[in-house]
DNA sequence: TGATGGCCATCAAGGTTTTGATACTGTGCC
DNA sequence: GGCACAGTATCAAAACCTTGATGGCCATCA
């Protein structure tokens, strides 16, 4: 079956897009199966996994760590505290902000979930020699320019 | 600003994952502002897109197709329904399925948003050279090839 | 001192996605 | 004919994400 037509401006299987979201989709898929047993969620792993290189991080400052909206963050902040992984509280100073947390649960938490989602970073890794390596993070960041300019001139 | 710690079984900087998926949230957010004008989100483009090359395609082949499960199709395709971008009439023969095709306005709105989703595409190749697109999307076949490995075995 | 601007948190509404479960329909096999 | 199987559609619950808008806090500057 022919996926897309090309009656619109682009052939599809010209569209370098595609290949990214596909790479990516199965990444995502795959580190959710990875950090399902731990009973966490590839935002909610994301999530602690940022919070552990950033003790007392605010909330606002989490989100763009991990690329989302504060509104998104404040959604996976409130279920990681009702289940005990995280604690938030006020800074001593700007008490406007909150300071977050991750609890000895949660640690162990993120512990597992790592475990297992380090297996599917590692075979990346391992399918590349270090040269290639080197090309695809060049060949993606190049990518990453291309497409900011863009959607700034959009 | 450290962003993700290395306690954990492996250093960031040493994680392909997160070039891919950097790339894949500029990729996203870039088409998401191109086709908003067009009164269209990602999800819903990419569903008329495909519609324009299968007409008649069932929901559940429509979602293979887009990468999601048949649950998250019937939500787009009510969306698109209720603003009449798409039709949905019973199959003749197999009364069980739907037989979905693209409106007149449908089209009009999807050609509206391809030709500026298309811009970023255009972007994209001409940032390389030929020789640079097909190495890079040989990269990222390997990198799905150890990913679905990886996952397989987990 | 008072005003402006920046950062933070939060409420609200709409859209997308996932897992799990149910039901109907057509096909192929016994 | 009867039965299991595959494909399709759909309901429900939970989670995530986005835009838009609001209010509080702090620092800087006039």
């Amino acid at each position: 079956m022919r996926l897309y037509a090309h009656f619109m401006g682009m052939p599809a299987d010209e569209r370098l897009g595609l290949d990214i979201k596909r790479a990516e989709q199965a990444l995502i898929a795959a580190k959710q199966a990875a950090v399902r047993p731990a009973g966490l969620t590839v935002p909610q792993y994301a999530t602690l996994l940022a919070l552990a290189g950033n003790p007392g991080i605010s909330g606002a400052a989490l989100a763009r760590v991990c690329l989302v909206t504060p509104q998104a963050m404040t959604v996976v902040l409130k279920n990681l505290e009702e289940r005990g992984l995280i604690e938030r509280s006020p800074h001593p100073w700007h008490r406007s902000v909150l300071e977050t947390r991750l609890t000895e649960t949660g640690r162990a938490a993120l512990e597992a979930a790592d475990e297992r989602a380090v297996v599917i970073e590692r075979a990346i890794a391992a399918e590349f020699s270090a040269e290639e390596r080197k090309t695809l993070r060049g060949l993606l960041a190049r990518c990453n320019d291309a497409i900011a300019r863009a959607a700034s001139e959009l």
